[in-house]
Order: C-alpha cells, then sequence, then structure tokens
DNA sequence: GCATAAGTACGATGAATGTCAAACTTCGAC
DNA sequence: GTCGAAGTTTGACATTCATCGTACTTATGC
C-alpha cells in the first residue's frame, strides 16, 4: 500500500475536474457526510451504497481534484475536506454546494 | 417549430440536474457567455465548437434544469440566462462558477 | 410561391465512466 | 507466523452521453 497518495496543491485545481469529481451522487455524498463531520472519517465508514472497489475509485477521484485529503492510520485511510484550500481556488462553492438541498 | 418548449419552475430546479448540466465545458460556456453579455443572445450566435444538432442539444439540457429561458423571435432562438431564479434555488452556486477561472 | 436562414428531430457512433467480483497487499493482533 | 480487517488493483461490463450528418420544419424576404 503506498505511503502517502498524491495530492495535487491549489494552484493545480481545476474547475472541470473539480465539477466532474462532484457531479457524481455518490461523491457529493462523500464529500456533504465529512462537511458534516466533526472529525476525519475512514473509507469504510462512510454511508455509501458501493462496494469497495468501487468506494476506491470514488475516492482517487476526489483526492485527485482536490477535495479530499487522504492519509493512512493502521490499514484505515482517513479523509479530510479539504475546506480551505477549495475556498482558496474557487470561493463560494463548496459552501453553495453543501447548502443546497 | 413547438412555440415555447417548457421550463421547469423554481420549484422543480433539481442540483443533481443542474450539475449535469454544468459540468459539460460546452454548456458552461454558453452560461459563461450569457452571464457577461448585457442582453440575450441567440443560438447561433454564440461562440461554441459544435454542431447545430449538437448546439440544440446542448440548449436543452440547460433549459431543463433551469438555467436557460428560451423564447423565438422569428426563426432565432433567444436565450437569458436565469440568475434570480438559480440564486433562489442554489444561493451563490452560479456566482461562484462564473466567477470560477 | 420560392429560396434562404435558423433550428429541430432522428438515428448512429464512439468514448467515458460507474459498477462489480476476484485476487492481491498491508498492517495489526494474537 | 497466521489470521482477519481494510483497501487496492485489475479486468470486464453496461450505460450514458456528446457528437455528427442528414432530413425536416418553420419563418422571413423577395
Amino acid at each position: 500500500m503506498g505511503r502517502t497518495p498524491p495530492h495535487p496543491e491549489v494552484s493545480q485545481f481545476d474547475l472541470q475536474q473539480v465539477l466532474e469529481a462532484l457531479v457524481d451522487p455518490v461523491r457529493r455524498s462523500i464529500v456533504t457526510q465529512l462537511d458534516a463531520a466533526a472529525e476525519d472519517i475512514k473509507c469504510g465508514d462512510f454511508d455509501i451504497p458501493v462496494s469497495k472497489s468501487t468506494a476506491t475509485h470514488h475516492f482517487n477521484v476526489l483526492r485527485e481534484a482536490g477535495l479530499i485529503r487522504q492519509y493512512y492510520v493502521g490499514t484505515s485511510r482517513m479523509n479530510t475536506l479539504r475546506r480551505a484550500d477549495m475556498e482558496e481556488a474557487f470561493p463560494g462553492l463548496l459552501d453553495a454546494l453543501t447548502r443546497a438541498r
């Protein structure tokens, strides 16, 4: 298992890529759950209706778009929402989406 | 040619549908051009790199999502950005997107 | 009426992409 | 070391969807 997967820097964020990440309902649900949570969440603890391999795929897409940061704790992969970074790159976007019902 | 095509009401706007409409670069370009323009724009006057039939498809998607309002003037179809309606349904979303570079 | 302009409708096609199962890897616990 | 838990990797598969060309419709202008 790779130690720390690659994360893009804010300067590399791409709107197209972020929107493609957020257009999928499962991925948007992940973002919403992270937004609502007080602490980081491990991959296995999300409430999503897909298999583990599909989940892995979705987390990769979110990470590569810059929406989440991932790091290992034992065999678990923890996830953090990169709020500040997203706010810097695309002001108001994440707020508008998490507040939209 | 149908007189006036069906437009959804604000109460019927659906975030998923709006995001699916906005994730396409051509459609987002249409929205951006409308946002930057002072007046309504007819379908044929947009600067988009697709055929007429494809353009029609994109305008339909935008209209059905509630992003634009369309009406005929002769054989031309005019387009307006439904800013206020979108702001009411999803506050901040359109602004965040049109301002994102 | 006729020609032209502006879109629309209809298939057809090709490329993405969300999905899963199965096999594999890593780490922690015992 | 062995086992189980947690993810990952790799194909394979199905569906969606952007795209186009062609034929059609509607309206304007002469």
